[in-house]
RNA sequence: GGACCGGUAGCUCAGCUGGAUAGAGCAGCUGCCUUCUAAGCAGCAGGUCAUUGGUUCGAAUCCAAUCCGGUUCACCA
């Protein structure tokens, strides 16, 4: 049970006592002490003067005095401020906890809670590299999944890859047109780069035969078009035009991007595309070929770049083997009277009762949607693993998406229903606004890798401490600090929330960083390398005399570690952690710089006494292991020296 | 227009199950390396917590309205 749980039932059977009153421990509300006050956890008395009938600082006394001679272990003083009662935690609580936990290997591991998560995320499309917004995706799947592993859950970690549609057909064709036969082998280029580059190849090529359509259609000139599309054009000319609607720019604007989205439709490199589409779609062999050999480019480089960071998964799902799953669940929900029927023989639900739109299900041709895969995957992991609990990291524009699966699979009654949960995080922009692709703002994964590890190195040859490393270990240390200022730095931020990634910023190697941490953790491993000759019989060792105030801010702070790591699962949040854990390395850069007439306060090694040595050395072995634990929930190492 | 999310120091972010004088980092300014690692420490300066009203002993935190920004409401994924 930590502190703050002992005070709080502490606190309710005092209240039970004096009052009469039965209030849930849970509820009785606690702080951490203000550092200008005198004490270490404080309660909230004022809700209890309803039942005290007495003035908060009168009630305060008498909870204080009940809890310092009910509970001699635990609360050795207290003194009231108002409403706020301060306690003074016993030193020997304190002592006894570092003696318990110093050499734990498994702190903060909860036991087997014997259920099963699924936690997919990473999901890239195979037709580009991965680039910035992947990353934050990458980062907080992995950290989430170490998170419920730390708290007792059995994690499933899935990537569902989105390896086919008209996007990858891009790449194709116009590697098929334009390659020459290149390979990333006779090239020398990351297959996933080289692909991508033919993506944006096909861009270009699209948009030089587009502007000419275009350009025809304002003229009113509309021979590019026919059928539907070319009644629709019409119409849009005609608003467009209008004097009205020129007026409206976000109309206008919309109008635009339509006569666009049009106008591409009718390129002959985009009904290449559509064609080869259908050809993969019916299995043409040849278009097959290609395609298994483009995505296995693909997939070589997405390797070795989930390789170098760190990121891994349990199971695999391809997209081209999902997509035609979810017709069943339509069927099934069709029979049921849960979707129903248009004119044209599409299958829709009907959500406005739940305040939501209609959402087609399958098209008149009988072919699928995003939705109808997503259904039909979600009973799929279901079979696969039968799992409580099915965790989505995806950016937050798909939250509508999320929210009608989850509502579709409710309605439709599968189990796989009330688990499914959306981790949705925000965009990460540019500090000039958001990466656009046709803007070229888009910051490459592989190449910000090499940037932090470049500054990484310079940083370390700077200081010159490592001079005798060999060159094997400096390069795992550059790997380590590089990579781990980039997760720290896309994790540090709650993921709900929108972030600006600042590439200055991002290599920037000092303040609220990994680096910092990782500093704080070679210090502590410097020190332990010149005690340990002298470090025996620690285990059995609990301190006896009284503690200075930060040996007993690095252990209450150490205390804490548990029931962040609760509180991270709780928000689904790894920037709890990271908060944390860089509080607790600051704490441990003031308990080991704090110098006083030249001397160090809280030196170890030259400690005033063999008793104090014992205890420091207790104290930052147990801080060493709390940073190692915590950075590894977000995926980063600690170096032993740097 | 409907729905959802956000607005805290010059910048990037904590704090939000209501509690003491709203905190970090960066940037700016002062000091500190004959000492267990200065990738560090100590300090200064910096705030109408978007606005207005409400609930309360007490509001950055809860409620309502307004303003600003974002996302979404596709037979795209």
């Amino acid at each position: 049970m930590s502190v703050v749980q002992s005070i709080r039932s502490a606190a309710a059977a005092a209240i039970k006592a004096l009052y009469e009153q039965t209030i849930p421990a849970k509820d009785i509300a606690i702080n951490t002490t203000k550092p200008e006050f005198e004490g270490e956890y404080t309660v909230l008395v004022f809700p209890f003067t309803k039942f005290s009938r007495l003035k908060p600082e009168e009630t305060a006394d008498q909870l204080g005095k009940y809890l310092v001679e009910h509970n001699p272990d635990l609360v050795a003083g207290y003194n009231v401020i108002k409403g706020f009662l301060n306690l003074q935690i016993c030193e020997q609580y304190w002592a006894q906890y570092l003696q318990q936990h110093f050499n734990n290997r498994n702190i903060g591991k909860k036991p087997s809670n014997g259920k099963k998560v699924m936690v997919e995320y990473s999901s890239p499309n195979t037709n580009k590299p991965l680039h910035l917004g992947h990353l934050r995706n990458n980062f907080l799947g992995y950290s989430i999944a170490e998170i419920l592993k730390a708290n007792g859950y059995d994690v499933i970690k899935a990537n569902l890859v989105n390896d086919r549609g008209i996007h990858i057909c891009k790449s194709m064709l116009a590697w098929q047109l334009f390659a020459h036969g290149d390979t990333p082998e006779s090239t020398g280029i990351k297959g996933d780069h080289l692909v991508g580059d033919y993506y944006v190849k096909f861009e270009t090529i699209l948009k030089e035969q587009t502007e000419p359509i275009i350009a025809r259609a304002l003229e009113n000139d509309f021979k590019d078009f026919q059928g539907t599309d070319l009644e629709r054009i019409e119409k849009l000319v005609t608003l467009f035009h209008k004097p009205e609607i020129k007026a409206d720019e976000e109309k206008h604007a919309k109008l635009n991007d339509e006569i666009k989205e049009l106008s591409r439709k009718q390129t002959e490199i985009m009904q290449q595309a559509q064609i080869m589409l259908q050809q993969w779609e019916a299995g043409n062999h040849e278009v097959r070929t290609l395609w298994s050999t483009m995505n296995g480019w693909v997939y070589k480089g997405f390797d070795e770049t989930y390789k170098r960071l760190g990121i891994d998964f349990d199971k695999m799902y391809y997209e081209s083997e999902t997509y035609l799953l979810g017709k069943d669940l339509v069927e099934e929900g069709l029979a049921k009277g849960v979707l129903f029927k248009k004119p044209d023989n599409s299958i829709w639900i009907d959500l406005t009762a739940d305040g939501l739109d209609e959402k087609l299900l399958l098209r008149g041709d009988g072919t699928s949607v995003y939705m109808t895969q997503d259904l039909g995957t979600a009973r799929l992991k279901y079979d696969d693993y039968q799992m409580e609990q099915s965790i989505y990291v995806v950016a937050d524009e798909q939250n509508y998406h999320f929210k009608v699966l989850q509502l579709i699979l409710k309605k439709l009654q599968e189990p796989c229903a009330d688990g499914i949960f959306h981790l949705s995080y925000g965009m990460v922009e540019l500090p000039h606004g958001r990466m656009k692709s046709r803007e070229g703002t888009v910051v490459d994964a592989d190449d910000l890798i090499d940037e932090t590890i470049t500054a990484a190195a310079e940083q370390t040859a700077n200081s010159g401490k490592l001079d005798d490393m060999p060159e094997e270990d400096l390069q795992t240390l550059h790997k380590m600090l590089g990579i781990g200022a980039m997760k720290f730095f896309l994790l540090r931020v709650d993921p709900k929330k929108r972030m600006v990634f600042d590439p200055k910023e991002s290599i920037e190697l000092h303040g609220f960083t990994s680096v910092f941490v990782q500093y704080a953790h070679a210090r502590i491993k410097s020190i332990l390398r010149e005690v340990a000759p002298n470090a025996d019989k620690l285990e059995g060792y609990c301190h006896k005399g009284s503690l200075l105030p930060l040996e007993k801010e690095l252990i209450l702070l150490n205390e804490q570690y548990d029931s962040v790591l609760e509180e991270a699962l709780k928000e689904m949040s790894p920037s709890v952690i990271a908060n944390y854990v860089f509080q607790l390395a600051q704490q441990f850069n003031s308990f080991y710089a704090e110098k006083v007439e030249g001397k160090y306060t809280y030196s170890v090694q030259d400690a005033e006494t063999p008793e104090k040595q014992k205890l420091r050395t207790q104290i930052v072995m147990l801080t060493a292991r709390t940073i190692a634990k915590s950075m590894k929930l977000l995926g980063i190492d600690v170096p032993e020296r740097m």
